[in-house]
RNA sequence: GGAGAGUUGGCAGAGUGGUCGAAUGCGGCGGUCUUGAAAACCGUUGUACCGCAAGGUACCAGGGGUUCGAAUCCCUUACUCUCCGCCA
């Protein structure tokens, strides 16, 4: 949500950043005027009170005082009703605002548009034509989406044995690697989130097409551990000597994958469900463009860690995230696809989701609650990273060798082939 | 799933429909005393919104209602706790 105090100051100049992303101008303006209308009508209410609260006696009102103050009451509650569908409006439509980008952010709308910033580790030359991971996951029995579109349907899989394995010695490399070494609080947190916690973080109320919602509920399967995570802290009063606060989590994200219909549809890579290690920070606003560089740098330590090539995008404006002002996105290298993918978004919000999830800090010197900015980051796309691995990792014969830094957690040092599919 | 009890300021906890933004205690902040600290004593101490300001308005879990007037009465939702049942 953006500072309405800054609209009303500034309106061209907070038009200016939306136009950028898309907003429309009449819908702004629409909000500016919509406001201006609410504070004078405001203002009329607040004066009706004052007289009637002037004119309330300590103790029981004579005759002619109770006609009086029943004629009072009954204008201000029809100039209070007046209020309620202006707020209701402002308020829509206050959600409906992306944040505002950073000034560094390069401009353009498709991702065409991205600007790489450089490279990291080494492409990989295969002398034998490289598999794909779907291909290598199904004869080594360790990706099964046969089974998968049965029991559910398509674009899910079920992981089965080595695959399994693996998938699951990733999740506590990548949790211990950001406990340990990086400082974060693990947390494992619920799978089902409701829409007051989506609307904190910004899924809600434009992307519910995105969403698996659980009926009759106020429920909704999390599409990402940023939703958990970020409003862990919602509606709090945070100490300034508490930040930053770092945490981290293992989840399922689930996501309906509206509008990828014929995308990625082998293997891995876009999936209804699919877990997802999530980096979070609730920091300080002078210090958020340090942290967030560091929360980078703490999901680029898997990928070297795993020897895995990939490269640093920043993204355009176009490309950001709904709340995000300034993303930038680590992409892997998958052999088979000759291309970089996707496998890390990490984004600085600066206050965006503090707004929507009430999220604060108090000043040590000043005492006052001010809000914090927040930060995420994948540290990784689980099912990405297992894909990459297998495809970087595999040999002539199409067995898979396990990263050196995985060995300790599975305890085999390789995944071969196998004659026959249960 | 059934029965009951709750939800009040940073925390604990009182509150008769009007004098309640709300007692009291703790904590926090400032001061006196002290070489310093503790103790004691005195004072002070919520948040948001509107307004250039003076100031005003609102807030006792959320939403609705009754009333001239609601922390207090009624309805409703959420959450917490206790007991029973069921269950991993």
């Amino acid at each position: 949500m953006l500072d309405i105090k800054k609209i009303r100051e500034n309106p061209e100049e907070v038009f200016n950043k939306l136009k950028l992303r898309g907003v429309d101008q009449t819908l702004f303006n629409d909000y500016v005027d919509l406001d201006r209308k609410w504070r004078d009508a405001l203002i009329e209410v607040e004066q009706l009170k004052e007289k009637r609260n002037a004119l309330t006696p300590k103790g029981k009102p004579s005759q002619e005082q109770l006609s009086q103050l029943k004629e009072l009451a009954e204008s201000v509650k029809k100039k209070q009703d007046s209020l309620l569908p202006l707020e209701e409006s402002l308020k829509a439509l206050a959600l409906q605002f992306p944040n505002m980008s950073c000034d560094v952010v390069p401009e353009g709308d498709t991702e065409d548009h991205n600007v790489e910033i450089r490279k990291e580790g080494v492409l990989p030359s295969f002398d034998f034509s490289p598999l794909s991971h779907d291909e290598l996951g199904v004869q080594c029995g360790m990706l099964d989406f046969d089974t998968a579109a049965t029991v559910t349907g398509s674009r899910f899989v079920n992981l089965r044995g080595k695959g399994a394995a693996l998938e699951r010695a990733l999740i506590g490399f990548m949790l211990d690697e950001h406990t340990l070494n990086h400082g974060y609080e693990e947390v494992l947190p619920s799978s089902i989130v409701n829409s007051r916690a989506l609307q904190g973080t910004g899924q809600l109320p434009k992307f519910s097409d995105d969403l698996f919602k659980l009926e009759d509920t106020d429920y909704y399967l999390s599409p990402t551990a940023e939703v958990q995570l970020t409003n862990l802290f919602q509606g709090k009063v945070l100490a300034e000597e508490d930040l930053p606060i770092s945490v981290t989590g293992y989840t399922s994200c689930f996501r309906k994958e509206a509008g990828s219909y014929g995308k990625d549809m082998k293997g891995l890579i876009r999936l209804h469900q699919f877990n997802k290690v999530e980096l979070v920070k609730i920091v300080h606003p002078e210090r958020s463009m340090e942290e967030w560089q560091m929360l980078l740098g703490h999901a680029e330590s898997i990928l070297k860690k795993l020897k895995l090539p990939y490269r640093v995008v920043e993204l355009c404006v176009g490309d950001l995230g709904f709340g995000s002002a300034r993303t930038v996105d680590l992409e892997v290298w998958f052999p088979s696809q000759n291309r970089y993918r996707e496998i890390s978004s990490c984004s600085n919000f600066l206050d965006f989701q503090s707004r929507r999830a009430m999220i604060r800090y108090k000043g040590k010197d000043t005492g006052k609650a001010s809000f914090v900015h927040t930060l995420n980051g994948s540290g990784l796309a689980v099912g990405r990273t297992l894909a990459a691995i297998m495809e970087h990792y595999q040999d002539v014969d199409g067995s898979i060798e396990v990263p050196d830094v995985l060995k300790e957690y599975v305890r085999f040092e390789r995944i071969c082939k196998i004659t026959k599919n249960l």
